[in-house]
Order: C-alpha cells, then sequence, then structure tokens
DNA sequence: GTTCTTCCCCTAGAATGTCTAGGAGTATCT
DNA sequence: AGATACTCCTAGACATTCTAGGGGAAGAAC
C-alpha cells in the first residue's frame, strides 16, 4: 500500500506553506498545487485548512498578500514571505529536524531507513 | 540553544505511548519517565496529556490494564500492548517514517542532516 | 451559446489532540 | 513532622485540521 496518501500533518502545515513561499511568491491555489508536487501527491491539503492557515500567518506577520491576477487570468490573492516569515520558517525547518530526530532515535529506527 | 525542549508532539504521543510500552507493561508514571529517558530529556508530556491518551488507546482496544503495585510499592495501573497494539505500533512507526521522509523531501532537507 | 471543467476564494461548525491548572493520596526519607 | 517523589485523575481551554458546504469567473468543448 505505497500509494494512499497521508493523512495527518501534524503540525507542519505552516511550515509547507511558508516553504512553498520561499520559493517564489504564489495564492492559495498555487501554494497548494506546490504542497502537492513537492510530496510527490503524497501530502494533500484541504483548502479548509489552507485559507485559515494562510490568514494566521498573514495575522502573525509571517506572510503578507496582496490582491493580483493569476497565470490564468483569474483574481486572486497573492502572499509572500516577510522578513520574520524567513526567520520563522528557519526556526520551523530546525524544530522539525530535530523533532524528528529525536523521535526515530525513541522509536530506535535509523534516522534514514530507507 | 541546543537544550531547549520542544514543544510540539505533533499527534506522535500515541505512537511514543505504544512504543514505550512495547518495552515492557508499565504504569502511566513509567510511562511518561521511559519518553523523558528515550529522548534525552527533549520530549516532555504532560499528564493532562498522558491521562487522557491512555484512556483513549484503551478504549480502541491497543493495551489493556489492571491495577497493581510498583516497584516503589505504590498503588498504580498497569498498561500492556494488546496484539492489536502490536500491529497498531507498527502501522504508526511506518507512517510516521513515511511522514517524516515526504516532508524532509519537500523541505529539501537531507534525510540525514546530523 | 450553453455546458463543463478547472481555477480560485471563502466560512461555519465539528472533531481531535494537547495543555493548563487544578485536586488527591501514600510511601519513604530526613 | 515535614518534605519529596511517586502515582492517579478531571474539567475546561486552546489550536489545528477536516468536513461540508457556497460562490464566481475563464476557457474549452459541444
Amino acid at each position: 500500500m505505497q500509494s494512499e496518501t497521508l493523512e495527518l500533518l501534524r503540525g507542519t502545515l505552516d511550515l509547507l506553506i511558508l516553504r512553498a513561499l520561499k520559493v517564489e511568491p504564489t495564492h492559495g491555489y498555487g501554494v497548494l498545487k506546490w504542497i502537492e508536487r513537492a510530496t510527490g501527491d503524497q501530502l494533500k491539503i484541504e483548502e479548509g485548512s489552507l485559507y485559515p492557515a494562510l490568514y494566521r500567518l498573514q495575522k502573525r506577520g509571517w506572510i503578507s498578500s496582496e490582491w493580483g491576477v493569476s497565470d490564468n487570468n483569474r483574481r486572486a490573492r497573492f502572499y509572500e514571505l516577510t522578513p520574520d516569515g524567513r526567520h520563522q520558517l528557519d526556526a520551523e525547518v530546525a524544530d522539525f529536524v530535530r523533532f524528528a530526530r529525536v523521535v526515530f532515535q525513541a522509536l530506535d529506527v535509523p534516522a534514514h531507513s530507507s
């Protein structure tokens, strides 16, 4: 069953959104698609999770937004990382790496079992 | 800043509890201490998280319990994995490994940066 | 020119997991 | 007698994600 999608984002949604926006500013739907592509379709996020998350991140000052027009000629809200957002991204990446290592250690799973 | 404890369990508490009980049946407090030790004090769980989690796991049939007396001569409720619990543990370990790998891939972090 | 699909935005409410902030009792050590 | 560590527990708050909707507009297909 290699192909079913994983169910839980386990608090990494913010992290993935920030990472997507580091690549280049884009709109919500673009973030969605980036995450799917970047994870080889193994992680899918719902729009009902995404938009509240974008609102949250903006409220915290990690991203900013403005209305624009997409490549497909549609009205869309474009987001980009703020300087604070870049720092936050770095911090969250470091945290996740540390977290994963600690859990692997506790589980007694080699850190790169592939 | 290497030494501060991680804040988020990101849905891995069940996993860690099951893993603790795979080592040997023990009581709630023992699970707590096992997790702290196994993670080098980098992951601490609150009792207010632990006991509801134990109840949950038992309700799902993954652990069973009975009252007994601890090494320190105190009344304690001992938990152990059921056969279903063993399967669940294996599944959750596999899921976590897969999840971590996918996130690392998306973040473009080498899978074993140490 | 109507229909369909994809793109794009959004919200309310439910479900879930974890934490905060308590309360309680008992064995052992000083 | 008091302190400390051990052990159990609950209620309510909080944050995150999902379910389950709604809607509009561009371009392609018929």
